[in-house]
Order: C-alpha cells, then sequence, then structure tokens
DNA sequence: CGGTAATTCGTTTTT
DNA sequence: CGAATTACCG
C-alpha cells in the first residue's frame, strides 16, 4: 500500500507521529487535535506501509468503546486483515494473559473477577477473621486503601515494611488476610488484574518473553491516565524491542484518583532518552470562543503552558446562566436544548449534559421527562449492578468457580431457602479453621447429624447445585442463565411478589437473557473456555459507556469524567459551584484541585458549537438545602468571551452607589479582576474594618456571609450586601 | 428464619 | 434523600 495514499489528509505532525515507528514515541496530543485518527492510521501505516503482521501490535485503551472504535477504523481502511491487530483495554488484556497463565501464580484458570462490592465483602470477612471491628476499620477506606497500593504495585508484604505508622500497619495486614482471601476463592479483584500480571512477567520471564516476542510494537492511548502499575506493565512488554508509542494529553489527566501517575507521561522523554516527541496542537473540534475559555481555565494551573489553536474562527460567546436553584438550572438547560431543537434546526443528539456527581442528573431527568425529550444517562449504576442480575450471574460464577465464595454467599438463601445468617457463619467458620471453601465447608454441615433441620435444607440446596453444575456443560449463556432462573426458583419467587419493582426486576432478568443471547451468537465456539467463562469476562470488564450509543437522536447525560473522548455540537457543563466542580473532597490540597481544573477543561472541550455553563445558588443535597457560590473556575474565564443570561437579583450588586468597584464573583477579563471572586483567603478591605482575608463564606445571594479575619479588629462576620468590600 | 420497620449513614469521579 | 444496615416481631 502506498504510504502517500494512507497519510492522506493527515497534517504534518499526524503524519510524522505515523511515519517515526521506531524506538519510543510520545505524542502530546491536546483536546480534539485528532488523536485517535493518529493512532489509527499509524497502525495502518505499521501494516501496509512498513510490512509488520497485524498480529505483532499491540494497542492498548481504557475503555472497551475507544478499543472497538479503533479496531473498526483500523478494519475499515485495511479490511478484514486487521483483524489480528490486538487492541484492548489494560483490563481485558491482562484477562486473556492471566486466562492463559495465571497457573504459575497458583490460581487456576478458572478465577473470578471480583468487583467492587464483592471486593468489599471480602474486606469484611477478612476484618472477622482478624476480629477487628468494622466500626473502627471501615471497611470501604480499607479496601480504598488496598486498591491504592495495587495501583502503585504494592505487594502486601511491602506495604507493611512500608508501614510508618500504627493504622497502616493494621490496614497491612488486612491486606495480606484479604489477599489469602482471595486466592482462597480463586478470585482476582480489578487492581489484581493488572497488579498480577506484571507480578506474573516479573517472576516468570518466560511468560513475558513469549508476550514480547508476540508484541513487537506496542501503542498506548491516554498514556496521562496510567497508574504505576500499567506503566510497569508496559515497561515490562517493550523494554527489548523499544517500540513504544504513547499518547496523551497532561491536561487531561483527571484519574488521579484512582492511582494514575501524570509523572508517567512527564517522565517519558526523561525514561527514555532516544525518545521523540510529536506535538498535535491543532485543534479540529472547537470554535475559538470555547477554546479560549478553556485554555484559560488550565492556564491557572502550574507546568508548562500548551498552546491549542483553531481554525473555527465561528461561533459566539460561551454563555454562562446562574441559577437561583438546581430546578431553575435544570428548567433553563432543557428549554434551552428544546429552543435549540425547534428554532436552530438542531437534533436531540447533538446535545449533552455534564454534571460533577451522577447525583445530580436528577433534575435534569424530571425536566426532559416532562416535556418527553428523548435522553439517556449513561454511567451512574451499572446494568450488571443490580440486584438481581448480580443474583442470576452469581449463579454462574459459582457454578464455573465453586471456590468463588461472594458468589455462593449471594445464592444460598436467594431465593429463601431457610439457609441463613447463622448457617452461614458457621460454614464461613469452618471454611477458615479448615481451610476449606465454602461450599465444602456446606458440604459437611449438611452431613452433620446434629442439625438435622438445617441439614436437610443444605442438602436440597446442594443438590440443586450439583444438578445444575452437571446440566450447563455445554449450554450457551443465555441457556444456562434461563436454566438456572428456573430451576432454583428465583424467577417464580420474583414473580409471586407482585410490586411494581419486582416486575421492573424481572424485565431486567428478560434483558439479560437477551444480552446473552447477543454475546452467545456472537461468540459460538470462538475458545477453549466455555461460552459461560467468557460471557462472566464480558460482563466484569464491560462499563456503562461502552454500550452507549452515540448516534441515537437522544440529549445525553453523563459526568464530565464519562465525557472524556467524546465531542457535541451542543454542550451544557452544570454545577459549576464552589464544593461540586471543584469537589469540595478535592479541595484539601493544590493537586487536587489542578485536577478538578482539568476536569473542568475536559468537559468544556467537548463542545464543538456551543458551551453553556451553569451554577445554581442554592441546591437540594441529600435532603436539605445547601448554598454555593459560584466555581473559581467561572472567575478565570475572560469576560470577553462570556455571554451572561439569568436571574441575576440585579446590577447592583456589581457597582456601589458611589460607583467603586463592588465584591463581584463574576468573571472577570484580567488577572486583577479575576481577584474579585468570593473564596476563601481573598484579600479585601471593609470601611470600617481595614483590611483581612476571608476565612469562610456562607450562604449564597442576599443572605451571603462572610466571615473575615481583619488585619486590626480580627474576625467577624459580615453581610456582603451590606458590607461595601472592595478587592485589595 | 424471614420479613418489615426503624434507623443510620454517607455522598466524587470508574476501568 | 435514598441505600443499606440493624432491630424486632411473628
Amino acid at each position: 500500500m502506498l504510504a502517500s495514499s494512507l497519510l492522506e489528509g493527515l497534517n504534518p505532525e499526524q503524519r510524522q507521529a505515523c511515519e517515526i515507528t521506531e524506538g519510543p514515541l510520545l505524542v502530546l496530543a491536546g483536546a480534539g487535535s485528532g488523536k485517535t485518527r493518529v493512532l489509527v492510521h499509524r497502525i495502518a501505516y505499521l501494516i501496509g506501509v512498513c510490512g509488520i503482521p497485524p498480529e505483532s501490535i499491540l494497542a492498548v485503551t481504557f475503555t472497551n468503546k475507544a478499543a472497538g472504535e479503533m479496531r473498526e477504523r483500523v478494519e475499515k481502511i485495511l479490511g478484514p486483515e486487521a483483524s489480528s491487530v490486538f487492541v484492548s483495554t489494560f483490563h481485558s488484556a491482562c484477562v486473556r494473559i492471566l486466562r492463559r497463565d495465571v497457573g504459575h501464580l497458583g490460581l487456576s484458570r478458572g478465577f473470578a473477577i471480583y468487583d467492587e462490592a464483592d471486593s468489599l465483602g471480602t474486606v469484611k470477612e477478612a476484618l472477622r477473621r482478624q476480629g477487628l471491628d468494622p466500626k473502627l476499620f471501615e471497611p470501604r477506606r480499607l479496601r480504598w486503601r488496598i486498591d491504592q497500593w495495587k495501583n502503585a504495585g504494592v505487594l502486601p508484604a511491602q506495604a507493611a515494611d512500608g508501614a510508618a505508622d500504627l493504622d497502616t500497619r493494621r490496614t497491612a495486614e488486612v491486606y495480606a488476610v484479604y489477599q489469602r482471601l482471595l486466592a482462597e476463592q480463586n478470585a482476582l479483584d480489578f487492581g489484581d488484574l493488572i497488579l498480577q500480571t506484571t507480578e506474573l512477567f516479573g517472576r516468570f520471564p518466560e511468560v513475558l518473553s513469549w508476550y514480547r516476542r508476540r508484541w513487537q510494537y506496542v501503542l498506548v492511548d491516554e498514556y496521562q491516565d496510567t497508574n504505576r502499575v500499567q506503566y510497569r506493565l508496559v515497561k515490562q512488554l517493550s523494554d527489548e524491542h523499544r517500540n513504544l508509542c504513547v499518547v496523551g494529553d497532561p491536561n487531561q489527566s483527571i484519574y488521579g484518583w484512582r492511582g494514575a501517575d501524570v509523572r508517567n507521561i512527564l517522565d517519558f522523554a526523561r525514561d527514555h532518552p532516544d525518545a521523540q516527541v510529536v506535538k498535535l496542537e491543532r485543534n479540529y473540534r472547537s470554535t475559538r470562543p470555547i477554546l479560549d475559555a478553556a485554555s484559560a481555565v488550565v492556564a491557572n494551573n502550574r507546568g508548562p503552558e500548551t498552546t491549542l489553536w483553531t481554525e473555527r474562527e465561528d461561533g459566539g460567546p460561551i454563555e454562562l446562566y446562574e441559577a437561583v436553584d438546581d430546578r431553575d438550572e435544570a428548567q433553563f438547560v432543557i428549554r434551552q436544548v428544546m429552543t435549540a431543537v425547534r428554532e436552530e434546526g438542531r437534533s436531540f443528539g447533538e446535545v449533552a449534559i455534564f454534571y460533577r456527581t451522577n447525583a445530580q442528573s436528577r433534575p435534569f431527568e424530571e425536566e426532559l421527562l416532562k416535556y418527553d425529550v428523548p435522553y439517556a444517562v449513561v454511567g451512574g449504576v451499572r446494568f450488571y449492578e443490580r440486584a438481581e442480575v448480580k443474583d442470576a450471574l452469581a449463579y454462574l460464577r459459582a457454578l464455573v468457580n465453586p471456590s468463588d465464595g461472594m458468589a455462593l454467599r449471594r445464592i444460598l438463601n436467594n431465593p429463601p431457602r431457610g439457609i441463613g445468617k447463622t448457617t452461614l457463619e458457621r460454614a464461613d467458620e469452618l471454611a477458615a479453621a479448615g481451610g476449606c471453601t465454602v461450599l465444602e465447608a456446606l458440604r459437611s454441615l449438611a452431613a452433620d447429624p446434629a442439625a438435622a433441620r438445617v441439614a436437610l435444607k443444605l442438602q436440597e440446596f446442594l443438590a440443586l447445585f450439583d444438578g445444575l453444575a452437571a446440566e450447563i456443560g455445554g449450554l450457551t449463556p443465555a441457556e444456562a442463565l434461563a436454566r438456572v432462573l428456573e430451576r432454583t426458583g428465583y424467577l417464580e419467587h420474583l414473580a409471586r411478589q407482585g410490586t411494581p419493582e419486582a416486575e421492573a426486576r424481572v424485565e431486567n432478568l428478560r434483558e439479560l437473557l437477551a444480552g446473552a443471547e447477543d454475546f452467545s451468537a456472537a461468540n459460538a465456539g470462538a475458545d477453549e473456555r466455555s461460552a459461560i467463562e467468557l460471557f462472566l469476562d464480558q460482563v466484569a470488564l464491560v462499563s456503562d459507556l461502552d454500550a452507549y450509543e452515540s448516534r441515537s437522536d437522544r440529549v445525553s447525560l453523563m459526568t464530565a469524567h464519562t465525557a472524556k473522548g467524546l465531542e457535541f455540537p451542543v454542550v451544557f457543563l452544570v454545577g459549576m459551584e464552589e464544593g461540586l466542580l471543584p469537589h469540595a473532597a478535592a479541595t484539601r490540597d493544590a493537586h487536587g484541585i489542578e485536577e478538578e481544573r482539568r476536569l473542568c477543561y475536559v468537559g468544556m472541550t467537548r463542545a464543538m458549537e456551543r458551551l453553556t455553563l451553569t451554577c445554581a445558588s442554592e441546591r437540594r443535597r441529600y435532603g436539605a438545602r445547601t448554598f454555593s457560590v459560584p466555581s473559581r473556575f467561572l472567575s478565570e474565564i475572560p469576560r470577553a468571551l462570556v455571554a451572561r443570561g439569568g436571574a441575576r437579583e440585579s446590577a447592583a450588586r456589581d457597582r456601589t452607589a458611589d460607583g467603586r468597584r463592588a465584591l463581584d464573583y463574576s468573571v472577570g477579563q484580567s488577572p486583577a479582576e479575576e481577584a474579585g471572586s468570593i473564596r476563601v483567603g481573598l484579600r479585601v478591605r471593609h470601611p470600617i474594618f481595614g483590611e483581612g482575608s476571608i476565612t469562610a463564606v456562607r450562604g449564597a445571594g442576599q443572605a451571603q456571609k462572610l466571615e473575615i479575619r481583619f488585619d486590626r479588629v480580627g474576625v467577624k462576620t459580615v453581610l456582603v450586601r451590606f458590607a461595601n468590600l472592595e478587592p485589595v
């Protein structure tokens, strides 16, 4: 194939990123700079021009959606020959590797993949076994810390070695027990998928070298979001041939809380002294005002300035709406959406609403329902995490992997069959003492004549379980699920309840069955592993976003995190308030705030033509009314780029009677004016008390109060409305 | 043991 | 406010 035809339509930098095929390459790809395009064409170039066999290329992404898109687009250029390129998420790739070689680590190939809930359950079990009080040692916190260790590549022994304080030492002990429990249950959690793969490679060089030979060219997408273990994994795979191409944008690093380490991308050149660097700085997505506004925000982070430019000089200013409360905010947005559709010829599918937290979707959903506007909420509670769906899948899991204690626990008395808490506790104790699985413990309890009544119940359950295990052998996932739901009486039990909730659950199970049927059809006889096992893998690794169909004509609602990588002609970024964006939990340190700022940048740069930012001065939060002040990020946007709409009480707040500039949180156009936004730490002058700095902000609007520590007179609380404050 | 009522509880983002 | 755990009674 001719290089010229393959690289046609690429700009010089994009072209360069394709043509530098050997050795380490860092592609710094700004928002909307055609990153995916480059990855796709690079793969096509490697195969079509350089003659690299497709199967020796590995491309790693973070979402299945991204992987699927990449695979599709490469196939579109090269045809079916490209299908043997290994395009996969980090997690799927590791599952594939571990399914093959996990035996070296002492697990068996049918290992279960534990999600967060299973993992949390295992932490609780670990606490029980150590006799630690879950009130004192919060399971959620412990799980979090263990996860962070795993993201950092720290094993239990290393965690214990590095533990400086008592709490950390205890946590490391729990980590060790937790890990033992996982092994007993033949299970790995999400973090393990990556960590154990690097362990496998580290301890068994012959395994590693097999994969090194196989994948001669490695590409990594969204490199700014890789954590330390992923870094290690990539290094292991590429250290020999060194044909490593990483693509990313430090300004879009928004997963630090999940262990992502921006240093991976920032230090790439230092890590690989012979690395070449290509910068993609031309933005093809957004109009000038959108790009300028987003850049102005992220420019407040320290670190190297990045320049993005666009030729799209069209488009008006971005809009700001300051709502009274969250309902007003939602009403405004939905009216805008309807107007855009009716009067500007937009379609609903062109519109997206981004928020910081999933809980913010509710008022928007209510308004959308009210006006019959079609919409899709992406993310939130995963379909596969709904109780009834998890129950059904737990049956399959336990049948496939009888050591899977979390699955067994779920199904044992579900539907109710007279096996209660005490029986389960006894089984747990027996398992812990005898070093056997919970299922084996249940078997011995079933044979115990001392507890005849419960033994009978157990025998019934075990007969059912063993019968199903024998039956589902050659079945497709859909057939197996149907059999399970019927034979266990699960479906019947639900149907008998007759409540609307139960009906909804039955409906969800039907959807699960339909999904399983689709899967069966697409994966008939593909592998030596059973179709049921493959189905369970898929279920564990698929995300809500992966199934999201952006082409359908519906308004999309999602978090700014989920929005990364997507683009929409019309974007609403809502809830631009202190405490929300930036989120209160992230404002402890400068790092957290900078990450929030990047998140804001990510949200803004999704917009192609129209961007509207909104905030509300009052909103309902877990039932109670709370007040908030506009986000500091709003004040970082040059005023000239913004058109204001909305219900500001009056212009009186902007100017005081004698014409001096009053304290104003609104967008400023210069650093001096930006200083006018109300925030903790701001220096102000009071006509009577003199100069001081704000130490707290309470309330909003007419009732907004500030606590100020004045240099001369100490701490006072003042009403903004009357205080006549001036920024210093 | 099972189901319901009462209470507590915690709230960021997710492969 | 809603999920999730706990308390209590049949």
